[in-house]
RNA sequence: GGGCCCCUAGCUCAGUGGUAGAGCACGUGACUUUUAAUCACGGUGUCCCGGGUUCGAUCCCCGGGGGGCCCA
């Protein structure tokens, strides 16, 4: 009697060394198929009983067993190549000995090869009615039950290979995430960007605000960091001539996790040689709708209880009007710019706010809080947020007539940033000065201050032409396209605490 | 880091202060076009871990672990 997990275990492991006292070789080397299952419903999925049996096709073909439905002398498997399935129908006397007596030997879960012929049964199943049926690998594990599948999340995502073994959706994701992925080098490429790669390890963790994490190279005795982005290499790469590149590539920020975020996740940044921010709205919002069009054949979408337009143009709203109209309707008075540029001011309406602020914070920074608090969530159709505090941007480029703002923008769908761009500061002087106010910040306790970078304000000196950059989250914008809640949704294996 | 919730069979889930159940899966048998196959028989377990209360804890209490959601 096999009932126990291990007894099941120890059921599926006899029934491979009965296979391989067959004679068989148990764990082959390969198999030449003529039909994958996908290929073969796609090609002859809707052939009617008459013309299956007219035509009389013979196919090869294999995959995992993920149902058997057993008669004694007439036998039927469910095969699956992953993206479709497949009936295989195996009588007794129409397959070899041997192949018969593999077939006793099979488990829910083992891979098979199969050689038949097309038809359809009398409940009209598309079906291979096998000639032979060929072994080719063991699965000593019993799967989740083929009914309610897997729903345990934790699972899902420490044994991804389970998921996508019986939850199909999950196996989806990922086919729309790689979809996405070519769409996004395709677009970029098509504008004649030149794709490139970057450190990830760097000695100086640059190029956003966010906590790295550290390594060492044993034999140069040097500490690294993991990048928080690739920012300052690549404008290197423009100092260098080369107008138009992009990374698509993961970053690693040693933060919080949540629903959108991951420790390490996914951003195409791109740099672009004669372009502001202005004009990188306007790719942005191209570019969003045609990557949408192109992966999941619509830039209408449902985001949870939402839908939302890709369809260019994207709404244009001020990160400072934002926050100010959202202020003075919660606080049912007029707030007026200025209070949002004068740090007392700000703190003050913060506490009326009831939002906590970091001591470290001057006035852009509690600005951007209170943007965050009041304004982010609410902005579910796509919203180029614009012109923010120079304090809070210390690598974009000012307004020619507003030293506090810079010329940069965040777009917003689901209630979430899927990009962040500025028209980049290529002035090395005023770099400079932004670093060591970043270091003034940093020793005041702020630890996601930038540090100082001396190469690439050389780089700087060298001459950066007038530029505008941009970093995309790939993995939000595949939970927009995939209706999917959380980020390890969309990240195969997400970081999870060490097990045991 | 804080709050709330969850952890029971391989999977999906019930349940109880008196020693644990269902469906699927699994085993045996019947069945040569079935399809969540059916029928008969069989019945799985560190009730996440540790401690406490109790005659007795899977259940109540405390601590810990892992996960989810919300907040930071």
């Amino acid at each position: 009697m096999s009932i126990s997990l291990e007894e099941q275990i120890h059921q599926r492991r006899a029934n491979l060394a009965d296979l391989k006292a067959l004679g068989i070789d148990v764990y082959p080397r390969a198999f030449a198929r003529t039909h994958t299952i996908a290929a073969l419903v796609d090609a002859y999925g809707q052939r009617t009983h008459d013309e299956l049996e007219a035509e009389r096709i013979e196919t090869v073909t294999s995959g995992r067993i993920l149902g058997i439905r057993a008669f004694g002398k007439a036998n039927f498997l469910v095969l699956s190549d992953g993206r479709a399935k497949v009936q295989v129908y195996i009588r007794q006397d129409s397959v070899p000995d041997l192949d018969f007596k593999i077939y006793k030997l099979l488990d829910f879960g083992d891979w098979v090869g199969v050689e038949g012929r097309l038809f359809r049964t009398r409940t009209n199943e598309f079906t291979i009615w096998a000639s032979r049926l060929h072994f080719l690998a063991k699965c000593l594990l019993p799967l989740p039950e083929k009914w309610h599948g897997l729903t345990d999340v934790e699972i899902r995502y420490r044994q991804r290979y389970l998921d996508l073994i019986v939850n199909p959706d999950s196996r989806r994701v990922f086919e729309t995430r790689s979809r996405i992925i070519a769409a996004i080098r395709d677009f970029m490429t098509a504008r004649g960007y030149l794709e490139v790669e970057t450190p990830m390890m760097q000695p100086i963790a640059g190029g956003a605000l966010a906590r790295p994490f550290v390594t060492h190279h044993n034999t140069l005795e040097m500490d690294l960091y993991l990048r928080i982005a690739p920012e300052l290499y690549l404008k290197r790469l423009t100092v260098g001539g080369l107008e138009r590149v992009f990374e698509i590539n993961r970053n690693f920020r040693n933060e919080g996790i949540s629903t959108q975020h991951n420790p390490e996740f996914t951003m195409m940044e791109f740099y672009e040689a004669y372009a502001d921010y202005q004009a990188l709205m306007t790719m942005t919002e191209q570019m969003i709708g045609t990557v949408a069009r192109e992966a999941i054949g619509t830039d209408q979408i449902t985001f949870g209880e939402h839908r939302i337009s890709l369809a260019a143009p994207f709404e244009r709203l001020s990160l400072r009007a934002a926050t100010r109209s959202a202020a003075s309707r919660q606080l049912h008075r007029e707030v007026a710019d200025a209070d949002l540029r004068n740090r007392a001011t700000a703190a003050a309406l913060a506490q009326q706010l009831g939002i906590e602020i970091e001591h470290s914070s001057g006035a852009g920074a509690i600005t951007m809080t209170i943007f965050e608090k009041l304004c982010e969530d609410r902005l579910i159709q796509p919203t180029f947020v614009y012109d923010f505090p120079t304090e809070v941007s210390p690598l974009s480029k000012q307004k020619p007539d507003d030293p506090d703002t810079v010329e940069r923008f965040e777009l917003y769908t689901g209630g979430f940033e899927i990009a962040n761009a500025f028209s980049e500061l290529n002035d090395p002087d005023e770099q400079r000065r932004r670093f060591e106010a970043q270091l003034t910040s940093r020793a005041r306790g702020d630890l996601e201050a930038h540090e100082m970078d001396d190469d690439y304000v050389r780089a700087l000196e060298y001459g950066l032409p007038p530029t505008g950059g941009e970093g995309v989250g790939v993995d939000r914008l595949v939970m927009l396209l995939t209706n999917s809640p959380s980020i390890r949704d969309v990240i195969l294996f997400p970081l999870m605490r060490k097990r045991e």
